[in-house]
DNA sequence: TCACGTCAAGCAGAT
DNA sequence: ATCTGCTTGACGTGA
């Protein structure tokens, strides 16, 4: 069990996820912004690894414009030896690192340039992820898409257009249930066609879902990572009090999270923390979770 | 320095 | 029709 947070670090005065708007594009201001951005994410790591944090998301901007026809830098080759440095710190200090592309990637649209582009942004997040030499439990995180008023039929087109993606991208993409969509059972069925993880996702399923105990969905889910995919990654946030559903949390509630630890049973899980404090929260959730002895810490 | 309109991209649900 | 939320507000112009 590791236990992690998303993109930003709030105690560090750097930002890993500086982007600028498309009008203003150079190939100066693109190198300045991934020069700042890697070198923020290789402190928020050291910082991470100073305080057990062992498992982390990678902030989609961190190449901005990857995937856009107005790029003409190989970002891989340029900045390839600090890549590899930083994805050797990750590997050296066994830590866990997932990506989760934005709402704009809908694998399964009905129209042909959404998938394509889609395509193009998923082959940019297995490609950087690839640059640091990370294995196939580096992990791409994806909603199914749209639902167009026909269920069926769109989880029928994420499955065809699933067979257009690089191998790459397979090996590393992984289904989360959404919050109005798809349910943790629709992404089971789907895993089981496509062979794919599930990531499971706990405030979702507490809005959107079927009658089950949490339990069984944690086995159902947990049976589809392999030995290569790692232990399975989850969500997990609290909803905030006295606000609409959905709203995550603005802090770790200690009671709820350690419920939450109670209820996965024997299951080993790595815990992505979407709560709005980020790594304040995770490290209250590391001292929860010291005592639990699937945790993974540096002494 | 600060206010605030806008930002590559999709979709669903609320208003 | 328009707005809001999504994993995260931040960029950048104009005064």
């Amino acid at each position: 069990m590791k236990i992690g947070y998303p993109c930003i670090n709030r105690t560090l005065p750097c930002r890993g996820n500086k982007t600028f708007r498309l009008a203003s594009y150079s190939k100066d201001r693109f190198i300045d912004t991934v020069s700042n951005n890697l070198d923020c994410l290789q402190q928020i790591l050291s910082f991470n690894l100073d305080h057990n944090i062992l498992f982390f998301r990678i902030s989609s901007d961190i190449i901005p414009f990857a995937s856009h026809p107005v790029l003409s830098i190989d970002w891989n080759l340029l900045f390839n030896d600090r890549l590899q440095e930083t994805g050797r710190f990750i590997k050296e200090n066994n830590m866990r690192i997932s990506m989760h592309p934005d709402q704009f990637i809908v694998l399964n649209s009905k129209r042909k340039e959404v998938v394509q582009r889609s395509i193009q942004e998923l082959m940019y997040h297995a490609s950087f992820l690839d640059s640091l030499g990370l294995d196939y439990s580096s992990k791409i995180q994806l909603h199914v898409g749209g639902v167009y008023g026909e269920k069926e039929k769109s989880m029928n087109r994420f499955v065809n257009n699933f067979d257009l993606l690089p191998r790459s991208v397979k090996k590393r993409l992984v289904i989360e249930n959404d919050d109005r969509s798809y349910t943790a059972y629709d992404c089971l069925k789907i895993s089981k066609q496509l062979h794919i993880p599930v990531l499971f996702d706990v405030l979702h399923h507490q809005i959107n879902k079927l009658d089950e105990s949490i339990e069984t969905i944690f086995r159902l889910v947990a049976e589809t990572w392999k030995n290569r995919d790692g232990i399975p990654m989850v969500d997990y946030s609290s909803q905030e009090q006295n606000e609409k559903t959905g709203k995550h949390a603005t802090h770790i509630n200690p009671n709820d999270f350690t419920n939450f630890l109670r209820s996965l049973n024997s299951i080993d899980m790595d815990i992505m923390l979407e709560i709005k404090d980020k790594e304040k929260s995770a490290l209250e959730a590391v001292s929860l979770a010291k005592n639990d002895s699937r945790f993974i810490h540096i002494s």
